[in-house]
DNA sequence: TCCCTTCCATACGCATGCGTACGTCGTACC
DNA sequence: GGTACGACGTACGCATGCGTATGGAAGGGA
């Protein structure tokens, strides 16, 4: 009993608690689920211990926008500059983008709330974030800068497509079969036809890479 | 003078009135927008007039869904069916679902406010009747069944995918030279390999099929 | 003119949520 | 073992929004 300062203890909060519950509560409900109150009861407290951590709403919301960039841009990032091989990290950001079907309702909620002056700066930036590193890594496979763009760009469109149409409509894609084949339909359109028209003839030895991957 | 039953005419209302000013308020600031005291205010009313014309809220946001599924679903269906030649049409479709940046917020918010109870089944038959509707116009282009179901489905996605992108980040598109530059970039990619690995060699007369959509 | 229906305004009760003021408990430190 | 401060609970005022109740103006028949 040395306060093992696990969550289920309920003796002191952090804000960080109350960010990643407002985290949760953001993903559940959109902005206005974020309130003070109800998370208070949620986490099994009071007003009084938030407005302590807090200076008021917007600070909570700001915390769990930044939170959000934390763990789904830079730390995602992060562990993908740790592989060295630009098609492996492709797809390891592919596999990492693609799993559970209600998943990524933090990303429609983001999209959804864009009009809001805390979000939308916050939007803007991990969306620039995200295109341009996936751009770099096109460069780094030998796509010149503009044809790079245009292809991260429209992996990203698709991404938030399909996120969108999933959360939708569950069921546009029936079958799990029909949810990889479909897959991998988009994955040779994606991998097709930019100048040259060998898409899986990778360029001999893959070392052309000069593996600049800095941090964008 | 007659009582011309315009809108500035501050006579009477009726509930066509309260449900369009609904749906512009969904559009600016999504369901939470959609409040019965501001809205009255909006159109110099008060509450008493919005209550003998709806039982309540919940009837509000059905007449203004309703409305959105008529407008931007339905109506246009309707006028795209009155183009007998599918490439016509597709081409008529493309057009229609290109116009402005900042339009289709309608599109956004519902994909936003998928979650909720009233929303989520209205969307869910609206992207059936768009998607069953695009698809079956690509049948009508000699695709089979099953192709003809995923390149409407991804030509969906990716409009949605667009809409949301420009809403989220206005600039990531920078020129508009570089936004139809783009956006035949994709053109050819909708239209590139589906079964036969020939893209660009389009059928003879340079009238290359263009396809995408928007609000069917 | 009288009356009745339609349409709308005013006023109220209620619930929720924000932010503030202030009281209170525990704990570390002396 | 008092005491000071950090952390939290309680209670309040305020604003907004929903829904209801009731009264009153406008307009068309009789």
């Amino acid at each position: 009993m040395g306060m093992p300062k696990g969550q289920p203890a309920r003796s002191r909060l952090a804000p960080a608690d109350w960010a990643s519950a407002a985290l949760v509560a953001l993903a559940a409900g959109g902005l206005a689920a974020v309130a003070v109150e109800p998370l208070a009861a949620g986490l099994g407290a009071t007003k009084g211990s938030f407005y302590w951590h807090f200076r008021d709403r917007a600070a909570l919301i700001d915390a769990a926008l930044e939170l959000w960039v934390q763990k789904d841009t830079d730390a995602v990032i992060d562990r993908l500059n740790e592989i060295p091989e630009p098609k492996e990290r492709l797809r390891a950001l592919f596999a990492y983008t693609h799993p559970a079907v209600g998943s990524f309702a933090l990303e429609a909620v983001m999209l959804a709330e864009a009009g809001d002056p805390q979000v939308g700066p916050v939007l803007h930036r991990v969306t620039h974030r995200r295109v341009s590193y996936l751009a770099e890594t096109l460069r780094e496979l030998g796509l010149p800068k503009a044809a790079a763009r245009y292809r991260a760009l429209f992996a990203y469109q698709a991404w938030i497509g399909q996120v969108q149409l999933q959360r939708a409509v569950g069921d546009v894609m029936p079958s799990r079969q029909a949810r990889t084949a479909y897959l991998q339909h988009v994955l040779t359109i994606l991998e097709a036809g930019l100048d040259g028209p060998s898409p899986d003839r990778n360029s001999g030895d893959a070392k052309a890479t000069k593996r600049r991957r800095r941090k964008i």
